[in-house]
RNA sequence: GGCAGGGUGGCUCAGUGGUACGGCGGAGGACUGCAAAUCCUUUAUUCGCGAGUUCGAUUCUCGCCCCUGCCUCCA
């Protein structure tokens, strides 16, 4: 059983072999730091969070790495709009972008690079590309990547260069010998942050970023690049010219794009101003919901954003926390270390279904894997209705929730987020409870009516009475 | 126009050359003093439309319709 990735530059799922054994590299492209993240972001945030984590399971030493663009034209314009100092404003949304994914739960990646300290790598890059004749300088000044003199560019993003150009909407900058070059190293403007270069004063272009960082962690040839299908094109398509033509051969070997998230069937995105940010909708969801969002598509489909779709994921979480609870009232352990699997070393990884790694082995098929996840868990309320030895079981349950980043909050707290007055909850409960005993049960649901108007909502169970808050 | 990916029950989302996974919702039942939760049963003669290949297609091939994305910055 191997794990099969969907290869971008083959159009088709490839069993996974990596460079070297037992190891694997992974570049990911991040975000540029202008602005907050928004739930697409998110979304490759936690897809790559789940490919990392599930390819550690596997036993792969894997080197993750994740970059911030935090030198671009848009920064510059916010920090001047803002009156602050671009390093200022990077900084801030940098510090933001991990509230945002430690709430998200994803795992911390091996390497953060930042574009601004590895200027070296990318001067040096540059030098070689017009050492060898790829990249010349314009009348401008600028340094400029020559994309006729790349054989096979347009292999990943499936475009052939004449198509391009006649379809092309590019505003054709005099300068360039071919509408279709694109900048490696752009001349200052006064009051632009700047570093001296062979090429005078200036910044970096987009593309190279990535391809220089990408080969410093990570070598030339490395395993796996990721990110939004909206980079295939011409972020990614650059990146393997720039790093193919200055290393001479090799770059990133498996493709992976996940797909977008839509709102209203509509791609969500800064340009069009229809995105939600992921600390907005975290004020009025868990950020577990969120993360049950993302799983239940597949990473390559599209993903429509919706309040209803969201109600739908919690309503998945509270069916799998009420399962949790009921193991933990009931005292059943499960076989390790009870019934707590968090950590990111997964506990009870060796202890996963075969159905589940299956799912998780083709192409990461996270929707496959909850049903496993839900089959195991009625499972689970079956022998705890019956009072058979489930531990096994359970082990499995918590184990599949530790990997998928979900449920890993304490169940009691999850059903009792809100504010209220626990003691007074608890001294009615208390109170019913001996009404019960007396069989007044008039008293009994006087006192269930008078929490349920405070959005409590009882449960009688064998081990005694539990509330949770509705909604 | 070029290229890519889609159209599966009320909603959502998997999947397969031999009549379709899971979640939410609906219906019935068990349990309960009654509920809630949980469990059981049930809820698509059918997988956009038409044709072809096949013993057999939702799954393969061709054509058509519709949707989305990329082709400019975009996760």
């Amino acid at each position: 059983m191997s794990l099969k990735v969907y290869n971008t530059l083959s159009r088709s799922k490839e069993v996974f072999a990596p460079l070297v054994t037992g190891r694997v590299g992974m570049y990911v492209c991040g975000v540029t730091v202008y602005d907050h993240c928004h739930v697409g972001h998110a979304r490759v945030m936690i897809v790559f969070d789940l490919i990392y984590r599930w390819l550690k399971q596997l036993g792969y030493d894997v080197n993750y790495v994740r970059n911030f663009t935090d030198v671009d034209d848009k920064i510059i314009k916010r920090a001047n709009e803002a009156g602050v100092d671009p390093k200022q404003l990077t900084d801030e949304m940098i510090e933001a972008f991990h509230r945002d994914v430690d709430a998200l739960n994803c795992l911390p990646p091996t390497h953060e690079p930042r574009a601004t300290l590895h200027m070296n790598e990318m001067i040096d890059m540059i030098g070689q590309l017009v050492e060898k004749g790829f990249a010349y300088v314009a009348d401008s000044g600028d340094v400029l990547y020559s994309v006729r003199k790349f054989d096979g560019y347009g292999q990943l993003s499936g475009k052939n260069i004449d198509d391009l150009e006649s379809g092309s909407r590019v505003e054709v900058d005099s300068s360039k010998h071919d509408p279709l070059d694109f900048v490696l190293w752009k001349q200052a403007k006064p009051g632009e942050p700047a570093w001296d270069s062979p090429w005078g004063s200036g910044r970096p272009g987009w593309h190279i970023e990535c391809s220089a960082m990408s080969c410093a962690h990570l070598g030339e040839t490395f395993d796996i690049h990721g990110g939004g299908m909206d980079l295939k094109f011409p972020h990614h398509e650059n990146e393997i010219a720039q790093a193919r033509a200055a290393n001479g051969g090799g770059f990133a070997r498996y493709w992976l794009h996940n797909g977008f998230v839509n709102i209203n069937e509509e791609k969500m995105s800064k340009s069009l101003g229809n995105f939600f940010t992921i600390c907005e909708v975290l004020k009025k969801y868990h950020p577990e919901v969120l993360r049950m969002f993302m799983l239940g598509t597949h990473y390559r489909s599209p993903l429509d954003f919706s309040d209803q779709a969201l109600d739908v994921a919690k309503a998945s979480l509270d069916r799998l926390y009420e399962t949790k609870r009921r193991c933990e009232e009931s005292g059943v352990r499960s076989q390790e270390s009870g019934v707590k699997g968090q950590g990111e070393d997964h506990p009870h990884a060796s202890r996963l279904t075969p159905h589940f790694s299956q799912a998780m082995n083709d192409d990461f098929n996270t929707p496959e894997a909850l049903a496993e996840l839900f089959h195991v868990c009625k499972e689970v309320n079956r022998g705890l209705d019956t009072g058979e030895d489930i531990s096994e079981l359970i082990t499995q349950f918590m184990a599949m929730l530790s990997l998928l980043g979900i449920v890993q909050q304490d169940a009691a707290g999850w059903f009792h987020g809100g504010n209220v007055d626990v003691e007074w909850v608890e001294a009615l409960i208390a109170e019913r409870t001996e009404a019960k005993k007396s069989r007044d049960f008039v008293r009994a649901d006087t006192i269930r009516d008078e929490l349920a108007a405070r959005g409590i909502v009882l449960e009688d169970g064998a081990h005694g009475t539990s509330w949770k808050q509705a909604g």
